[in-house]
DNA sequence: AAGTGGTCTAGACCACGTC
DNA sequence: ACGTGGTCTAGACCACTTT
């Protein structure tokens, strides 16, 4: 027989990249159902069992989710149960509490070294910058720095930020229809500084957690660099080890 | 028809089931191959493919590894590559390193209230206490005290652990039959005090990592209660979010 | 050649939600 | 009653490893 296959991909694989490709492309909108797997298994030409591994692997990426007698759905960071997706904190006590955004500055740069080798963009390329606080019941808990490409948030600036309540992905995912899908952290400890330790209302030398973001878009692009700062006196970073 | 299934459960769970009942009895070792999916099938009275559905899901748990052509092992913490499954540092420029482990301390006492709530056992009860040093490329980065139950650990010393090279999790894997599935990590920024900043070499101030975990094993049993501080000024704590 | 897991199919039936 | 995802089966064939 010939080995004729050096780059074989299952079926479902490629079903599964048409399914985000249609995600890419926007035929689907976060938190609106996707066809029945009856008739995506019509449309691509394959069984009902091979649409289902494929849809499986999207639900256990939190790209999809499945609702037995409902449909499938595409995730959004809408859902305020989400948010806990990309910011592991918790009270001291365990429990969730829902954060404000209160947008500090954002402006307008031009990509230097980190951020562009972070963002896979040239040096001198366009970019955001946010730099916002994140309250917990009232008291400032974390303060983020973000580089954004420029290119994918046209007219992100401080009026929009200021009008948004709800979480930034849900801004960037319904208004300029970047949806995040995963992200990488570096997690280290820093002391506060004096300007950081007056935002956040500590004691200059307070440690910290630094956590460095980098989040990906569909395709594994990196569309976001950012680090926060995270003050631990009453909240601490979740993780779950398996 | 009767509405017979408040407690429905699928076929392919209650197969799961006997196949971690098996792995907490010892029928399987980790290592070593389980049977195949059809003997389990036969061996159940199921179809293969239920029983493929069972063990895809302790295979995506990491409790099983599947490898094509050769058979399904049972996951051990022997493998030197599952070291970072539950030690998450990495080195500045993402490499991955070994730590090599020394134990300072390993004494018996009774359960305190904290640490009871946190095994699961009353205030009292035989309790072990060890802690120990992380060398990462001959530099201490990680101070760790654990508390396990001390019926589990019988002849569990000093000794013991000096003698031990490689992970604590695989000496307790191997000398004692408890195999650590998952833990739950809590972490937060404090600062070192003056015995902590000398055995890492660190300044006393110096901003660490505490990283507060819990981990179980079958039937998500705690067993071992542990904090550890994390010197990160050379090492980062990484995460993945999805 | 034989044995293992991996893929794919087709069809039956169950559980859940909506009409 | 109907449509959705969820489970279960039986069988065919593919890819990988070992004998």
């Amino acid at each position: 027989m010939a080995q004729e296959s050096p780059t074989f991909s299952p079926l479902y694989k490629q079903i599964r990249s048409l399914i985000v490709q249609a995600l890419e492309a926007g035929d689907w909108q976060p938190g609106q159902t996707i066809p029945s797997e009856q008739e995506l298994a019509l449309r691509f030409g394959v069984s009902q069992g091979t649409v289902r591994k494929a849809v499986d692997e999207l639900a256990s990426e939190n790209i999809l989710v499945r609702k037995q007698g409902k449909g499938t759905f595409v995730s959004t960071h809408q859902d305020p149960r989400a948010a806990f997706r990309f910011l592991r904190l918790k009270a001291l006590d365990g429990r969730l509490v829902q954060p404000k955004s209160m947008p500090l500055e954002c402006m307008r740069a031009k990509a230097g070294p980190e951020a562009a080798r972070n963002l896979g963009v040239e040096v001198g390329c366009p970019i955001v910058m946010v730099r916002r606080l994140l309250r917990f019941e009232g008291k400032p808990v974390v303060i983020d720095e973000m580089y954004l490409s420029g290119d994918a948030f046209p007219g992100l600036t401080m009026e929009v930020l200021k009008d948004w309540h709800g979480s930034l992905y849900s801004l960037f995912e319904s208004r300029f229809g970047v949806r995040m899908i995963r992200a990488e952290e570096k997690v280290r400890a820093i002391l506060a500084d004096k300007a950081v330790a007056e935002v956040l209302g500590v004691a200059e030398s307070t440690p910290l957690l630094s956590v460095e973001r980098l989040a990906f878009s569909y395709g594994d692009k990196p569309v976001e660099w950012r680090r926060g700062l995270y003050s631990t006196e009453d909240y601490y970073y979740a993780n779950e080890l398996s």
